[in-house]
DNA sequence: TGTACATCAGTGAACGCGCGTTCACTGATGTAC
DNA sequence: TGTACATCAGTGAACGCGCGTTCACTGATGTAC
């Protein structure tokens, strides 16, 4: 079969970032590539002409996770009236009970973030999960209320500790009573504590797509 | 060397649970019984004379750093003078750089709580999580203002995801500022806006060693 | 445009290694008298 | 209390398997003329 033209060369190694990208936060890092290679539709040995090594893989496949996060999450601002129903979305929608599965697909930060802690200080993966970490602090600075001024960041922070503690908890316990408890919890906290609640914000109008 | 007198095989049954425990939170469910057998002074061949199998040793290893937690977290609110000071000081004390490292010895919920949200359904190690899980809820909404009557539980579950989520973040980040600034921020959330800043909090007076 | 040939993407076997689990063996422990 | 022997906790080799990585090979692609 090989070998294969240039335009289809590049579609594979897409496949493969895309397939890593999804099964390392399935099943952690430790996720093997012959997995990775054939849920991209390739064999395992062919690899090694896409990617110098599996650390290199992994680093991809996280900075590719938090790309797409990092669109989800500025497409949904865009998309409500003003900061106040942002800052609502994004937390409605992170703590969502449909969140916790499947993992492949969702925010890297619950996903990734032990199995991260855990990989030595020099490797390449740890420098992409802490700038895609602060390009959603970013995001989520963004909506904040402005008369905090520089309390922003602070209060991003602690907002997203939140929201990444209730997922994690809630993905562990999954199955039970408790698993909802603590996505319910941590979206009542967040939203009425800052005086979020749902009711207090306008909704923009759908717009109604061509049938 | 064998065989070896019944006292010396429960001290080596102990030896292997706690063994498994520290290096199962250091380096993830997936760490070797041949690493926790040496780490505990034995062969690996031996293993199976304590153990069913692997997945047994992990709810062993599991329950055991959870009744360590329950232990600490219980001894904590026992030396303060009030639920506000309890409060405070279990705040505290989670979120403290220090506790960032080694993870070995640390609350098992960060250290584990990825690793248990990808084990089957059915695997015992999942029940153990909950459980120990309930038993911390249990200890935090003790401590929780009473006036808040039936929302203590809620509360407990919302704060303790910000614990556990500033917690894996940080560590994920380890050795850049931001580690610091997310553990920080989570504490400042959790006591101011709670209340439960440190100078409002009386302290016990410290009792005295005899030299 | 058509032909001849070099390139190289993908294949699949192979490498050394570590995994969870099993098992024949050893020899000090615990027991029966 | 002392002796003879059965028990069984721990050892270390072995099992089949999957891992990350390497490599000789293949044959369609891309290029030179």
């Amino acid at each position: 079969m090989p070998r294969v033209s240039r335009a289809e060369t590049e579609k594979n190694r897409g496949a493969i970032e895309q397939a890593s990208s999804r099964l390392f936060r399935e099943r952690g890092l430790q996720a093997s590539l012959k997995g990775v290679m054939g849920a991209a539709g390739l064999t395992h040995g062919g690899f090694y002409g896409h990617f110098k090594s599996k650390d290199d893989l992994v680093a991809a496949a996280c900075a590719s996770a938090f790309a797409a996060s990092v669109e989800r999450w500025s497409a949904r601002c865009a998309d409500a009236v003003d900061r106040r129903a942002a800052h609502a979305s994004l937390i409605e929608n992170y703590l969502k009970p449909g969140k916790r599965s499947p993992m492949g697909t969702g925010c890297p930060l619950p996903a990734l973030a032990t199995d991260v802690a855990r990989e030595p200080q020099g490797k390449p993966v740890r420098r992409v999960f802490r700038d895609g970490l602060e390009q959603l602090i970013g995001i989520l600075s963004g909506v904040e209320p402005l008369d905090s001024a520089g309390a922003a960041r602070e209060r991003a922070l602690s907002e997203l500790a939140t929201l990444v503690g209730a997922m994690v908890l809630a993905r562990a316990t999954m199955g039970s009573e408790l698993s909802d408890e603590l996505l319910s919890a941590a979206k009542r906290s967040l939203l009425e504590e800052r005086g979020l609640k749902r009711t207090n914000i306008p909704r923009k109008p759908r717009v109604r797509r061509t049938p």
